[in-house]
DNA sequence: ATAGTTATTTGCGCCAGCGCAAAGACAAAT
DNA sequence: ATTTGTCTTTGCGCTGGCGCAAATAACTAT
């Protein structure tokens, strides 16, 4: 399959970009499909190239020593990860990029993205906001890791994932959500056990329903006010 | 105080920064100077101005609703802070900047910054080193919150500590960190009672030795293996 | 269908860490 | 020296959330 320049205009990091530096881009760079459950990096890697996710999604993960994750991020498509890179001569990704699904991305060697950047300030502002914006959602998410209770942080993610991969399903049935209780858990910073009876329990009250690997949101406001925690 | 051109150099994104942009970049800021307890700015207020820290030590922190607050990041002198504001054009600081002892910063208007880095390869480059760093150890602290037991996260954060601030003083006796219990707790996600706690059963250990707002690490390789927790 | 695999639910016991309260230690000011 | 304010320590009781275990449900492959 063939991408096309055009498309690429997608990805918030080009958005500025000349016609010509997106072909340029698309010349320097190549096309790898990896399958689900497989990994485009694993933490530690020598950064060697920038990614940009045209199909499927893929998450970020990071793991301790004892091998327990969490998860920092879900990339969908058109969304650029692995960019660290870029930036730092000898880098290593710090997380791990496992597929979700089958997936395909365009890999751009560091070197020549970095190379383009010394020529094209539109693409350091470009990879610049992505940073900043990655940088804002880490510090709410650990501020909401270090003082929130688990059951606002685990509506706080529900909502920020109906946000960023959401699909309004067309019976207008509220916002349909692909993970399992472990992704989710991994997200909050707690058990697949606990993930479970809170999930019960909203299905309980309606708020939402679930399946396997499923979490359909049928109230998203409630979600907002359960996170926002107004009791005690 | 006149600060100097020279001086700027120790400043880590203006690492590749020729003269003359180092007087540019004077000639364009002032100085600021808040006594202890002051905020340099406010989380959510708009984010005119890029600080550089030229004295003092300054902490950057977020608060939530409710008032609980988290560190996350001292800043020590020569450091650049409060940068996010150089990228976007209409931000708002994500974080508060509260001085830990007197201060003074220069600060750099956001878009004077901003339009510095249209024509300077370097200076972009310069902020997302920093960018990425910090992102790195966001991310790390992020999988330790969510990961690791208090007693673990409290020796990392101290370790860390001590490796970008810690004192080491002349006596050879270990290295010399100023932080009240509650500060520790907000860096680490957990309450000055465990703390305090964690701290007398360390000061039995022999590991370090405490004192009020002052934290003497004497065995740092004892620190890191309780980081480590090879146990259980 | 049937068997095998993987995800989810739920009962149950347990404990790490919270947070109140009250006392003690330290520093600065008068 | 005394007061005042801030920081720290420690006893005590409590509970949110963990994690095992075992049952059940849902999907996959033969």
């Amino acid at each position: 399959m063939q991408i096309l320049a055009n498309e690429l205009k997608q990805v918030n990091v080009f958005q500025n970009a000349p016609d010509d530096d997106l072909h340029l881009i698309l010349q320097n760079s190549i096309s790898r499909s990896i399958e689900e459950g497989g990994y485009f990096f694993f933490q530690g890697d020598s950064a060697r190239y920038s990614y940009i996710l045209t199909s499927g999604q893929v998450k970020l993960m990071q793991s301790n020593p004892k091998g327990q994750q969490v998860n920092l991020r879900t990339i969908t498509a058109w969304e650029m990860f692995g960019a660290l890179g870029a930036v730092h001569a000898d880098a290593n990704y710090p997380a791990s990029a496992q597929t979700l699904e089958n997936c395909t991305a365009l890999a751009v060697g560091s070197e020549f993205l970095h190379s383009m950047m010394e020529t094209r300030p539109y693409l350091s502002f470009g990879l610049m906001n992505l940073m900043t914006d990655y940088i804002q959602e880490m510090q709410s998410r650990y501020r909401e890791l270090a003082t929130e209770r688990v059951e606002q942080r685990v509506a706080n993610a529900l909502i920020r994932l109906a946000g960023q991969s959401g699909i309004r399903s067309k019976k207008k049935a509220g916002i349909e959500l692909s993970f399992s209780r472990q992704d989710v858990a991994e997200m909050t910073g707690t058990t697949l056990y606990t993930i479970s009876r809170l999930l019960s329990e909203w299905e309980r009250q309606g708020i939402l329903k679930t399946g396997r690997e499923r979490i359909q949101i049928l109230r998203p406001h409630d979600l907002v006010k359960i996170a926002e925690d107004l009791k005690k």
